[in-house]
DNA sequence: GCCAACGTTGGC
DNA sequence: GCCAACGTTGGC
């Protein structure tokens, strides 16, 4: 089983829209980078655990999410109308792919980054690398759950 | 709004 | 294959 965060801007997606969605499950779609492509379409598991995080102003972990679907071809690449639309995938030959999510937790209170960074034993997070812009990405067991540790006292330590 | 970091593109 | 230019991301 593997661990994981998932980064959205909130005002395009928040953890608030995953619980309100039917099912609260969602297509995570519109992925456009390679290293997150691979991470969905080759390693992403069904009952795979993520970390949702907020990225913009107040950057923070939000919550968490439960993969319910593994990789599986992202159909907005095809449409011309979507904003992801990109003609080098086709069904054919699908380039990006998707994962399905599925709302688990939020945080009693976020998590801020700054917060994160002051824990020791988050320092190797691809997160809080500077200048990391994945928007999926691995993180350990430990760090997952020191993580929702946090965001259940309230992003306290 | 600014700027650093990064990925992608394209000329050579 | 190199590298400059450009667009995007994301923290501040």
């Amino acid at each position: 089983m593997n661990y994981w965060l998932l980064k959205s801007e909130p005002e395009s997606y928040s953890i608030d829209d995953l619980a309100a969605e039917p099912g609260q499950t969602t297509c995570w779609s519109g992925v456009r980078n390679f290293q997150a492509r691979n991470f969905l379409r080759d390693q992403m598991a069904e009952g795979d655990m993520a970390v949702f995080y907020h990225s913009g102003t107040g950057p923070s972990a939000v919550g968490t999410a439960r993969v319910v679907r593994a990789g599986y071809p992202d159909e907005t690449a095809w449409d011309p109308a979507d904003n992801h639309f990109d003609p080098k995938s086709t069904p054919e030959r699908p380039l990006w792919f998707a994962v399905d999510v599925r709302f688990v937790s939020k945080f009693a209170a976020p998590v801020p980054l700054g917060a994160m960074r002051h824990v020791t034993a988050l320092n190797g997070m691809e997160l809080l690398r500077k200048g990391s812009r994945l928007s999926v990405m691995p993180i350990t067991k430990e760090e997952f759950d020191i993580v929702c540790a946090m965001g259940a006292q309230g992003g306290q330590q």
